[in-house]
DNA sequence: AAAAAAAGTAAAGTTAACTTTACAATAATA
DNA sequence: TATTATTGTAAAGTTAACTTTACTTTTTTT
């Protein structure tokens, strides 16, 4: 699953610290979610939606017949 | 987090092993979502809102507050 | 009321999201 | 060019989503 994340963040001139500080998450998992490490939660999820201020379909690209 | 996932599958008469088998996950990971055990994947959240033809939004109640 | 279908409980195992820490590489700025 | 800010890498640890199996309880149907 891609997401839009750091192309958003970048746009509105964030950077990864600050970013993870707005989501309450480390640098880190921001790092690793903008380069296809792993997956947001569900919560995660919804709380970069919101901080972006557009829907999680907006933000995440699903294409169908992947994993759980 | 709660979610309307018991009430969409009740409305539709859809038994727990049919949602499963749709979403492709077991039924005991139904149970456990329709009891509030746990939180689903964002992956298992867009199979579930595709399915009720509904956004993750809609399904999902999302009180912010929440830890990851 | 009996049988069958559906829903729930429990418990042990796997996997991946997320954390923490520490260090390296790149980009920006003085 | 030197310094600082930002981004990336790595690795070990924790937690919770999800699986599997087996059994019990409730609901539906005959």
């Amino acid at each position: 699953m891609k997401n839009k994340i750091q192309e958003l963040r970048k746009s509105r001139k964030v950077t990864q610290q600050e970013l993870a500080d707005a989501l309450s998450v480390t640098r880190q998992t921001i790092i690793s979610l903008e380069n296809g490490k792993y997956n947001a939660s569900l919560i995660l999820a919804h709380r970069a939606a919101q901080f972006f201020g557009i829907s999680i379909e907006e933000l995440f690209i699903f294409d169908d017949e992947e994993n759980l």
